[in-house]
DNA sequence: TCTGACCTGCGA
DNA sequence: TCGCAGGTCAGA
């Protein structure tokens, strides 16, 4: 579920709740298959958050980092993860994962698939978290983003390849393709330094515009006071299959890309 | 590089 | 009841 807006909205909702630096006060894991596959936190990995004050929250492509005095706490949200103050703020409070107490706020960590995942890394562990490059890094321009897709798979499976690009996912990838008006199944390696040039662009903008808009809800988003996102209304081709093309009046058309839905508009996107 | 598996909820 | 869903990983 949640892309990099998404996961920016929960960031910035986080720096207006949390006070800093504030001890770690609670951490309790409520889910026993949830340990098992999505996380290192045993006891002695709580003991050791616990003593530690929070001293910041960054994000890193779709992961939420919870920055301590020695080490990371790293969060994954999957496909349905929500972290909120109130377990009235969700509607699936009996999927609760994670309690914790932050200073005097209380948190929660939802997971209705349990797909997301919970973290330590201790400061010398800090290169597996910071892996592949933040679309939102000012520095990425067309000549960067050809080197970084010069391989013959399509161009929208290397655009969510969080190796390469950390964030964009299977929404964005639509969205951003369409606002270059390059085909999604276009191999990375035939795109011209000129249309790296726009997609570096409707990165930037595409994701931007969805942070401004608190990220896309479709159904189980949201933020951490269990508000909606208002993306989902600016979309241009994702979910629109069948619908004309804003642009060009064209029917959006629906594929299957490595395994995902993928949307685009075959008059626009060339 | 591709495929299946992991999960639960929702809408057709 | 079935198919699909915003993600990732292991194994072939």
């Amino acid at each position: 579920m949640p892309e990099l807006p998404e996961v920016e909205t929960i960031r910035r909702d986080l720096l207006g709740y949390l006070d800093f630096p504030s001890p770690w006060q609670k951490f309790h894991i409520d889910d026993g298959d949830f340990r098992v596959k999505h996380t290192n936190l045993d006891r002695m990995v709580i003991r050791e958050i616990i003593s530690q004050n929070v001293h910041q929250v960054h994000r890193h492509g779709k992961k939420l980092i919870f920055e301590l005095d020695a080490g990371f706490v790293v969060f994954h949200l999957g496909m349905s993860g929500q972290i909120v103050s109130d377990l009235q703020n969700t509607f699936y409070p009996e999927h609760k994962k994670a309690s914790m107490l932050i200073g005097q706020k209380p948190l929660y960590f939802i997971d209705i698939r349990r797909f997301g995942s919970i973290w330590f890394f201790r400061e010398w562990e800090k290169d597996k978290i910071f892996v592949g490059l933040d679309p939102m890094n000012q520095a990425i321009n067309g000549k960067m983003l050809r080197a970084m897709l010069h391989s013959v798979s399509p161009v929208k499976v290397l655009l969510m390849d969080q190796t390469r690009l950390a964030g964009i996912g299977n929404i964005y990838a639509s969205e951003i393709l369409h606002c270059a008006g390059i085909l999604p199944t276009r191999p990375g390696n035939s795109l011209h330094e000129q249309e790296c040039e726009q997609l570096a662009l409707c990165i930037r903008n595409i994701l931007r515009a969805a942070i401004e808009n608190f990220g896309t809800t479709f159904s189980i988003f949201r933020n951490m006071k269990g508000q909606e996102g208002k993306n989902s209304a600016f979309l241009k081709v994702y979910g629109r299959d069948g619908e004309k093309c804003f642009q060009c009046g064209e029917k959006i058309v629906k594929i299957e890309l490595g395994q995902r839905s993928t949307f685009y508009c075959p008059v626009c996107q060339r």
